[in-house]
DNA sequence: GGGTGGCTTGAAACTCGTTCTCAACCCCAG
DNA sequence: CTGGGGTTGAGAACGAGTTTCAAGCCACCC
């Protein structure tokens, strides 16, 4: 495991949202604090059961319905950035001070590798003019097997080729 | 509206089809039929709701729990493509004998048009690469305004920016 | 410090897409 | 035609996410 590249001011964002929520007349709760720096100090794409784990081990009790307030706030902020990795449910990163980046998604073990792409970022504006669109969005999410997989086990990814009712949820 | 170019050969797509549960021993009732059927003669990408929909104008009763698990057995056939543009719930495709393409969504109206891009295709490869990845599948959607939306109305999908809780599903 | 209005909180009920259960039923090889 | 194994459908179950609403907390005022 080589050490990821530290993910960036979680004091930064902290402030952020004390901004933020200051200029819009909320009150920063004990509860929206928790889950905030939670997530800030978090270098990974966080899910609401996770971030649940981490308050838990802090001793501190949050309902979920705040868990998921709060994180719509952070989202609407523009603090935190929201994904769907195709797992039945969402996960959550803070938005680094660095661009915008894409992922890549390991079908075996679930590792995320974060990349960018110039390259990319250039071809998606000039599609959406192309079609008339103005862009507001994107995502790319590519789906493989890291290298680290790749020995074994590479099917146990394949779900079996008949019989449905293979859940996957 | 102009008209969108011929999704392809839904005879070629049923023979597939038939050939597939053949294949793996499997009867082909007149449920599965039906489904794959409506599914096939389809330009769109249907929710499961448009395709009871569709068995319903056609006096074709289906349970649901048959057309989830058709469709599931079309996947795995790798004769349908399964999407998640995010609304909360799966839509289906058939898959063309064109090549494998990418998505342009509109917030406003829900319009969606579809691209592909040879630059993109290799991209995603070379990159895949670079991370040691075997490449697997990708996601690529794009968001944005269509030219029709553009005019007015622009706003709706702003989401008032504070007072959480205005859903979405 | 105490007071107050308005926003927030949490437990529990609820929503809704999707999956599971299981008894009745259909497909199809023999 | 028959039989046996897969299939079907109604409804129950599941699970992420949302709503409800009474009780509680925050921020600002004096
Ligand atoms: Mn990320
Ligand atoms: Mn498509
Ligand atoms: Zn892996
Ligand atoms: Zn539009």
């Amino acid at each position: 495991m080589t050490s990821p590249p530290p993910k960036l001011d979680a004091a930064e964002l902290v402030e952020g949202f004390r901004g933020y929520m200051r200029d819009h007349n909320l009150p920063l709760t004990h509860q929206r604090e928790a889950i905030a720096s939670a997530l800030f100090h978090s270098e990974e794409h966080l899910s609401v059961e996770d971030i649940e784990a981490i308050l838990r081990d802090e001793n501190v009790h949050v309902g979920k319905a705040t868990v998921y307030r709060t994180l719509d706030l952070l989202v609407r902020a523009g603090l935190v950035d929201e994904h769907d990795f195709g797992e039945g449910f969402k996960r959550f990163e803070p938005r680094s001070a660095r661009s915008h980046h894409e992922h890549l998604i390991c079908l075996a073990c679930g590792k995320v590798v974060e990349f960018t792409s110039e390259r990319i970022e250039r071809m998606k504006a000039l599609i959406a003019d192309e079609h008339g669109f103005r862009h507001h969005h994107h995502r790319l999410d590519i789906y493989g097997v890291c290298s680290e997989c790749q020995g074994r086990a590479a099917v146990t990814l394949e779900r079996s080729p008949d019989r449905p009712g293979g859940g996957s949820r």
